[in-house]
DNA sequence: GTTATATTTGGTAACGTTTACATTTTCAAC
DNA sequence: GTTGAAAATGTAAACGTTACCAAATATAAC
């Protein structure tokens, strides 16, 4: 019955009658230590109820593995992220690491904060969803020999491995789903200009309207930032358009609901006079007003993968950084009518 | 231009012709050191860009704050928990310190390791929203000098600060919301019956069928777990049942979603043919079809407390625990119609 | 029973901080 | 110019580990 925090090694040596050194190889598993002797530090740290000292084990351990990985998160209210937090978690627990999650609530102060943070918190290395702004410091921890994975968007210059959508294809899909149905005129509510796949999104946008021969309206083309919010106001300006688009294509989760909160609250016939596809789907899409038809980003997988990369990082820092582009899908339900 | 990790104090104390007491004197802002040398410190730390490293910070300060809280979520699906981590996170951001989270995604196991992690990571304190198998595990953190509050359930010892919801009365204001429509069967789908929220929830939804002289059909109660495929295969139930009930009461966001997409499937109109009423109000909730009615709980606002109640007690530890009970709101929106 | 070698163990210096405690500097008062 | 106290700084011992190297012990070969 351990009644108090037994205060470490020194204590467990004396009980097994070991030095710490030994202590400290059985801890670490270490295969030199004999079985018997073993068992008896095995014995005492039960009996003390004794636990290693992370912080301790981080700030001496070097060469060994840490066992801690930092995950830099845009925004932890998005499913989205959600899932991605979820896949790299669960990489990581199958690695027995822990994973301290900094979600930097789409402000850059924060964000380089947890940067900082993180890094001074000695993980063995980072996931990250950077912005351009930060792009900078992610970079100095490259150089600074600490191992990056992007997720979601990857560095301008290319020097970390990523996984991300392939976004272009998924706004293409997303829209020439549109266009098939007899759509002309569609808006595309975009994200954030600041962030990268905002524009490979509006050129998927666009590659799709060009390749079916639609002219294309940049005015139809509404951009903010890539909250809830945005979606609301956004999608206020096209109600309030003369000419109406019968579509709208939006970029993300959050800009959807966005969009869909405001469609209802105008009455407008989701479907009927204006469908809707979005970027993201979520596991509730079917319970949505109508149905959500949307792009679905495998986030959960994704997550997963970026955590293999930067375990593989880590045991060969030198390789070249990959690139893993995933295919999303196109999830056909009942916002945008049929034909 | 910081072109590498500084190796600590060491460098910048040489640089600036001072001790590394000195330094460490400014880096914690003591009023001791004089303007003069501080100065010339901070001018040092710049050049160098050095940043202090937390890990061993936190091995070495004892008596100081080490600026550090762990979070334990059941289920970080789950869009409440969501608004309790922002909430946490606010709170602890204004202060100044780091939270680190551990989702245990309801599993027991997980969440044991989590509180040793924590634990073993020296955090001043822990907001905790455990399972009852744990509980012994929490309270021996209480003992051993670690500060805990408890979020969203309290430990039944009571031995610890709480932040949670008047469950109960949330659990009458849907039941009677639905009796005052003129429903008179209605179906609750409870939660998990290992969590305590569980049977408070029930016992709201029972009080209130009493004090309406409703009798109470203990075949209308339904629970498995607390998630969404409970919802799905519990919502089945129900249909299947030769004398459905009129309305159904969910006892949270992830059963309810699985309620509405499987009444969806099986084509029944909701409002009308069936009535539905859900513990856990989300943002997108005008968008759900129909615009869902639910019981809001202000989880945001509730982690803040709980960051707040951490504070207060660390400051003074001796202080016989809290509770603070939160009032619920109901949010009347479209799924149970209207009389 | 030596000797050589392999296997286990122990001693101890780090890791980068904080914090008593000791020492030096400053400065006001005489 | 002393003196004494206050203010500022420095020294060095922790914190709980790991990892190097040395020492001790076991094992095998002769």
């Amino acid at each position: 019955m351990p009644k108090t925090i037994s205060s470490g090694l020194k204590e467990v040596a004396r009980r097994a009658a070991v030095s710490i050194a030994t202590v400290s190889r059985v801890i670490n598993a270490d295969p030199k230590v004999k079985g018997e002797t073993a068992l008896a530090v095995q014995k005492a740290i039960k009996e003390l109820g004794y636990r290693p000292n992370r912080v301790a084990q981080r700030l001496r351990a070097t060469t060994a593995r840490r066992r801690l990985v930092g995950l830099l998160i845009p925004d932890i209210q998005n499913p989205y992220y959600v899932d991605i937090i979820r896949g790299v978690e669960e990489f990581a627990y199958s690695q027995n690491t822990t994973v301290i999650i900094g979600n930097f609530s789409q402000d850059p102060t924060k964000e380089e904060l947890y940067i900082d943070i993180l890094r001074s918190e000695s993980v063995d290395g980072l996931i990250v969803a950077t912005t351009p702004v930060t792009e900078q410091k992610v970079e100095q921890l490259i150089e600074d020999g600490i191992p990056v994975v992007c997720i979601d968007r990857g560095l301008k210059s290319l020097k970390a491995d990523v996984v991300k959508t392939d976004n272009e294809l998924g706004a293409i899909m997303a829209t020439e789903h549109l266009i098939s149905l007899g759509h002309q005129r569609i808006a595309h509510i975009a994200g954030d200009m600041e962030i990268p796949t905002t524009h490979e999104r509006i050129a998927g946008y666009k590659a799709a309207l060009r390749k079916h021969k639609l002219k294309l309206d940049a005015g139809l083309i509404f951009s903010k930032k890539s909250d809830y919010e945005s979606g609301v106001v956004l999608t206020e300006k096209i109600l309030a358009l003369k000419n109406r688009p019968t579509a709208i294509f939006t970029a993300n989760n959050l800009l959807t609901l966005g969009a869909l909160e405001t469609l209802h609250r105008h009455k407008v016939k989701i479907s009927k006079e204006i469908a809707i596809v979005g970027f993201d789907d979520v596991y509730w899409a079917t319970s949505l007003n109508p149905a959500l038809t949307a792009v679905k980003q495998f986030g959960y997988e994704m997550g997963q993968q970026a955590a293999e990369l930067l375990y593989k990082r880590l045991s060969s820092p030198q390789a070249p950084p990959a690139s893993l582009i995933i295919k999303p899908e196109l999830m056909i339900r009942k916002s945008c009518g049929t034909r």
